[in-house]
DNA sequence: CTGTTAGCGCCTTCAC
DNA sequence: GTGAAGGCGCTAACAG
């Protein structure tokens, strides 16, 4: 096609070679000039910079990528971004991702297997140099083993059958920070409303209350453990359930903050006050914690730096450099606030 | 560099040569047999797709990118994707750009203006066709006229003074519904929490806030009015400043549900019963505004479909389709919950 | 220090 | 319906 067929459009965005000519080098040069300097001559320079500025030039980056084949950006794979919970971790990530050059691009999956391979393909698409995954499956259709997985790193959750990098807090030992304090408060009948046990999460929560309770010599009662699956309504129906057993529990700690509220709105129906004849502990500590009345004693997740970790170990993997360790885990801090109590003296 | 140099890395990933060699074609062919299948027989589009399968090829986006100088990705531009307003337009507009076929980049500013444009560059870089703003201000360092405007929609926030395409609801008339809805409570000392007075978002609600009180015969009183910048400490302040007054009002509007939360806590601290003794109002409707003792009653901005409509409207925009309306509108409903009554009796 | 050359992997006329 | 050839814009050897 002639200069006649050139539509205005595309006649727009000059390119490396006319940079070139209005400063009177090769190409190579201008590409050396911008991408290290040090290798061209202080003169040489000053002619590309100009050149660069009077033509308005910007590289073209879908040509550099293709030409390094890297796409300089990680994918992050997440159920559901607008979960408060995960959109700090991505927060961290963002800000860690955008610190090393890298961009962000947003894989929300509402947990289907379908979508989470499709997003997982953009490695293979080459869209895409890295992953981070917010949840515990692997996105991919055939089971692989190690040395075949793409760069990719796991934040919160964990895989414990693979050797995946993971950045993570000890879920079990944050269980048992909560049911100590409660225990501490001389709490003795503590339920404890667990995640979808699908998840190993939720699974190691579970665990940690009862070895906490039975390394203190008390009873593991079934009629104590009520599921929910994360949600605010489930931690409601949870919060019902126990507090209509014939002996309720004085205490109820709850796998995270969401179900947490729930239980106090159980309560609150029910006209049981919080902390005074039911305390209550969550798990997360997202944003809202503080400011529901009253506000949550949780087990604090560092959502940001996990999530700034999990870019850092990536970007290590994707420079090669062997990350120092494969496998971080963060301290889970317990954050007292007013949902919890001594214990009421009759029992 | 002979095929001895060759390191098993990259060996890996088969190339569209190489299938072309094992199915007996063109090159040609294979791209057409992938792309547009239509113009291929029969015989070699099974031939094609058999040597694909063997190879286990998967096409090279980076180079189709640059062979179409397209990236398939969107960049959204947002202040903050922790804060549970965002992350649900957030997840809106990943639904829509994932049925379209677009990536979504994540670009997270903090509001700060070097980031925005940071970000903005994208799309001279080429690695982002188009752009969702979430914050009000375009991330150009230049003013561009309309013409020279990216393929670019805002959602939420809108500027007055130039034609940029747009997704939000009407926040004036949202303001007054809710003030409405106080009148129609019998409350007439109503006070109201401004967001910051930067943002049009905030100067729209107040403007609804007090042209209904005007319209209304009643006056419209400074000292009822208090500055917040969203977040919830915020609202705290701006509650206690309300209800020290010597004629403290018995509502308040604030201009967004984190705002109304903290005004919830400092009417707690002072012992002021809500909804009894002081109604309250919010606005944008986030996920915990049900959760809240009382759950707030609020203005609910359709975020979801904010996202939705405005990655429709860009992607419109990328096909150079005319959009049907540059200017989308969308409903604000008004959601009551608990923390609205009856104006006490006394006054 | 700089220019020449040779592609990265794909798509798209243009002929046949 | 198919193949040959050219090139998207850039960078990385390799000479000079």
């Amino acid at each position: 096609m002639g200069s006649i067929g050139r539509t205005r459009q595309a006649a727009r965005t000059p390119t490396m070679k006319e940079v070139a000519r209005l400063a009177g080098v090769s190409t190579a040069t201008v590409s050396r000039a911008l991408e290290r300097p040090e290798l061209v001559s202080e003169e040489t320079r000053r002619k590309v910079a100009d050149a660069v500025a009077s033509a308005g030039y910007k590289p073209n980056l879908l040509a550099r990528n293709l030409r390094k084949m890297e796409a300089r950006s990680i994918i992050v794979i997440v159920p559901d971004v607008s979960n408060p919970f995960f959109s700090e971790v991505i927060h961290g990530i963002e800000t860690a991702a955008h610190r090393a050059g890298y961009s962000v691009l947003l894989g929300n999956t509402e947990n289907d297997p379908a979508r989470e391979r499709a997003y997982g393909e953009l490695i293979d698409d080459r869209r895409a140099d890295g992953m981070i995954l917010l949840n515990g499956r692997l996105p991919f259709r055939t089971r692989l083993a190690g040395a075949e997985l793409p760069p990719l790193v796991m934040a919160c959750e964990y895989l414990s059958d693979q050797d995946v990098p993971t950045v993570r807090i000890d879920n079990i030992e944050g269980a048992r920070r909560a049911v100590m304090h409660l225990l501490g408060l001389g709490h003795r009948r503590i339920g404890h409303v667990t995640g979808p046990m699908w998840n190993v999460l939720s699974r190691d929560r579970l665990q940690g209350y009862r070895d906490t309770l039975i390394d203190h010599g008390l009873p593991y009662a079934e009629a104590l453990v009520q599921p929910g699956d994360f949600s605010i309504g489930s931690g409601a129906a949870a919060g019902h359930a126990l507090l209509s057993l014939p002996e309720p529990p004085t205490a109820i700690f709850a796998a995270n903050d969401e179900m947490a509220m729930g239980v106090l709105r159980a309560a609150r129906e029910r006209g049981v006050a919080v902390p005074e004849a039911l305390s209550l502990v969550g798990f997360d500590d997202i944003r809202f914690a503080a400011y529901v009345d009253p506000p949550l004693t949780t087990v604090a997740q560092p959502c940001r730096r996990i999530g700034e970790q999990a870019m850092a170990m990536l970007g290590a993997l994707l420079s090669s450099e062997p990350p120092e360790e494969r496998r971080v885990v963060l301290e889970a801090e317990l954050v007292v606030r007013r949902s919890t109590a001594p214990a009421p003296a009759g029992r």
